[in-house]
DNA sequence: TGACTCATGTCAGTAGTCTGACATAGGGTG
DNA sequence: CACCCTATGTCAGACTACTGACATGAGTCA
């Protein structure tokens, strides 16, 4: 195959680029989010919930990236075990609002500071400047993505 | 929750961010690939495979950032099918070169137009200098995972 | 009011990926 | 040579997330 019929150079492409960076980040949350007995989406939901109390299963499963179905089955675990509340009833619609309980604040604790040293590792060798560059590129993606799709 | 107490604000999280960007990619490469019966793992396999013929499982399982377990799983079925083919015995220790056949190349072709499309509308509102400040910014994230990880 | 559309919560089945484990080949190094 | 360490290919089981499907509630509009 020559060089003109190459339709994406993995060496210089952006779109690989970036699996790859995310990729290493949620390796890296692993690895120190295992030790808690947490996975990555299992933390996102308690990050979620500790900022924006009452959100919804499919509120949730937005914010963490993943199916609604797929968070329904991690917040009846969350639950059973003593980490999130929701009522029995709906009070408006079929919307359950979910909360964080004592336990589950602790164990985000933990887990948020195994996260923060992660984030911060990464940014590591950035300015400032190079920060907000990267930032206004990703949104600048999502924005392009979400769009023209 | 008072404000000092957040760990990871997600509003201004380069990692979070990173991952919306990784997830909207996904998705939008899932959804045209889906259409032509192959998943992003599969088109990934084909399109190392193109730019490094004689790349093994274990090679090919690193460069689309799965286990090689995962990607022997994949091989086995791209080999069964007459995507790719890979030597009985292994021309020097353990390592299976793998190659595409040409009907690999034929299904490649249509994957790629596909999602170049996905890229390049990706890219859409950046300038080059944009382009390249996010090249530079995702491979000093990437680079610090691995070095001090 | 009734019909239509959309979002939500949930159950069931499927598919993709992971961890654990084993045997084997090659490169040092004593 | 023997030993150790690493990397590879592969099998098996478990887990996670997904697609498909259904019922329900809210909002819109004729």
């Amino acid at each position: 195959m020559s060089q003109h019929d190459i339709g994406i150079d993995l060496d210089t492409s952006l779109g690989y680029l970036l699996k790859e960076a995310s990729s290493a980040l949620r390796a890296a949350m692993e690895e120190v989010l295992r030790p808690l007995g947490m996975t990555v989406t299992h933390y996102s939901c308690l990050e979620l919930l500790a900022q924006r109390p009452g959100m919804s299963n499919s509120e949730l499963a937005r914010g963490a990236f993943v199916t609604r179905q797929s968070m329904n089955v991690l917040l009846q675990t969350l639950e059973r075990d003593g980490y999130v509340v929701r009522p029995e009833q709906a009070p408006v619609g079929k919307v359950l609002p979910t909360r964080l309980t004592p336990r589950g604040r602790r164990s985000l604790a933990k887990a948020t500071i195994a996260v923060r040293s992660v984030e911060v590792r990464m940014l590591g060798g950035m300015t400032e400047a190079e920060r907000s560059d990267a930032f206004r590129a990703l949104r600048s993606m999502i924005q392009s993505l979400r769009d023209d799709g």
